[in-house]
DNA sequence: GCAAAAATGGACCTGCAAGTCCAAAAACGG
DNA sequence: CCGTTTTTGGACTTGCAGGTCCATTTTTGC
């Protein structure tokens, strides 16, 4: 149907994205010229338009979804496995190195800013995005609260829906301020936090 | 000096500022051409750049500025009076409200991605912010704990650090998922969490 | 009132970057 | 092999938005 790529084709076509991604994060989504993505990537004009018929707006979207997964890779297997204590500080430990490696240079950044705005498509990523990792951190805090060791009492939802607005911002502020400390902060505290009301059982 | 400005050209100075502004929580800083400026203030090419010399990039950092001081001004007087739970109370429901009002249409959002790469001066203008933004918060919460409402044992500034940041995660999470969820979520619980460390003096 | 300075209007220039088009080369399928 | 389809290269077009310029009007200070 849709298909029509030979195995060269579905190369240069994902080579296209890689790179396209790789300048994204370099230089932010709206100082990316085509240009800079075939000098990057080695292609010329008409390729891209050849696998991105929709011109910019759909190889940004196939970028958006590209590092939409990738972020949630990159805390793999950590986050799916929230089962210890132990296991999250670990998932702490990845996230803070995670991001002090990637420091200014922010997908997500261009991905909510900017791209939603340009192409619908891209907010319903990054809501998707947004919604996996929730998910995630809630069934991490259900485990944790089915073996006594987070107060059953609380709204596991609720708790990390909190706790993915804290890392956001945390990010966030990374960027502006280029220090870790606001996601550390939240990090720690917030896990400090559900570990307190559990102990003996609260009231 | 630096000024020539009759009242006249001041109050044209100030209609374009905040103009510009409204375009830019209309469409988002880099959909906004200054033609839509110039149609939305009256104003000509010649009067932007008489009063912008640096033009776009001079008009967008008056903007920022202008937004900037617009979010803190928003939380008065609650952001400065923190001095009892009720207030913290008030502010928190000050806070919910501007955002719900306010909905898709961030000026942050349009400051932190997109101003900052281009401006220098803009990241500087977003670091202010935080940084007085946090400042209010820390003082805050140090009242409450000369007034033995909140552990005194808490490291004031690091807390704080973790409430903005959530608070800017709920904020982002509010413009991609145009839900308030998370900004509730972030502060009530936080401010739960605050309130538990003291009671009767914790260990 | 009058000269100087500031404010205003809008025509014009310019550069850039997205998007179009087609022709040549390579890959595929039988 | 050969016709067909896909892939590739790059010249060309186009539109737009930022920025320049200057002529005209208004305000200012004396």
């Amino acid at each position: 149907m849709t298909r029509a790529l030979t195995r060269k084709g579905e190369a240069t076509r994902a080579r296209i994205v890689a790179g396209a991604a790789a300048e994204v994060r370099e230089r932010g989504v709206d100082e990316v010229r085509l240009e800079d993505v075939m000098a990057h990537t080695g292609t010329s004009k008409g390729q891209l338009f050849h696998y991105f018929p929709d011109g910019k707006e759909g190889l940004l979207l196939a970028v958006a979804q590209h590092e939409a997964d990738q972020v949630l890779i990159d805390q793999e297997p950590m986050l799916s496995n929230l089962t210890s204590w132990p296991a999250w500080f670990a998932w702490r430990d990845r996230l803070i190195e995670r991001y002090l490696a990637q420091g200014v240079k922010c997908p997500l950044n261009g991905l909510l800013g900017q791209t939603g705005r340009r192409a619908p498509g891209a907010q319903a990523i990054v809501t998707g995005l947004m919604w996996r990792w929730q998910k995630a951190i809630t069934e991490g805090i259900r485990h944790m609260q089915s073996t006594g060791d987070i107060d059953p009492e609380l709204d596991a939802d609720r708790a990390a829906a909190a706790l993915l607005a804290g890392i956001q911002g945390g990010v966030l502020l990374l960027l502006s301020t280029g220090k870790i400390d606001h996601l550390e902060a939240v990090l720690d505290l917030t896990i400090d936090s559900l570990r307190a009301g559990a102990r003996t059982g609260g009231s």
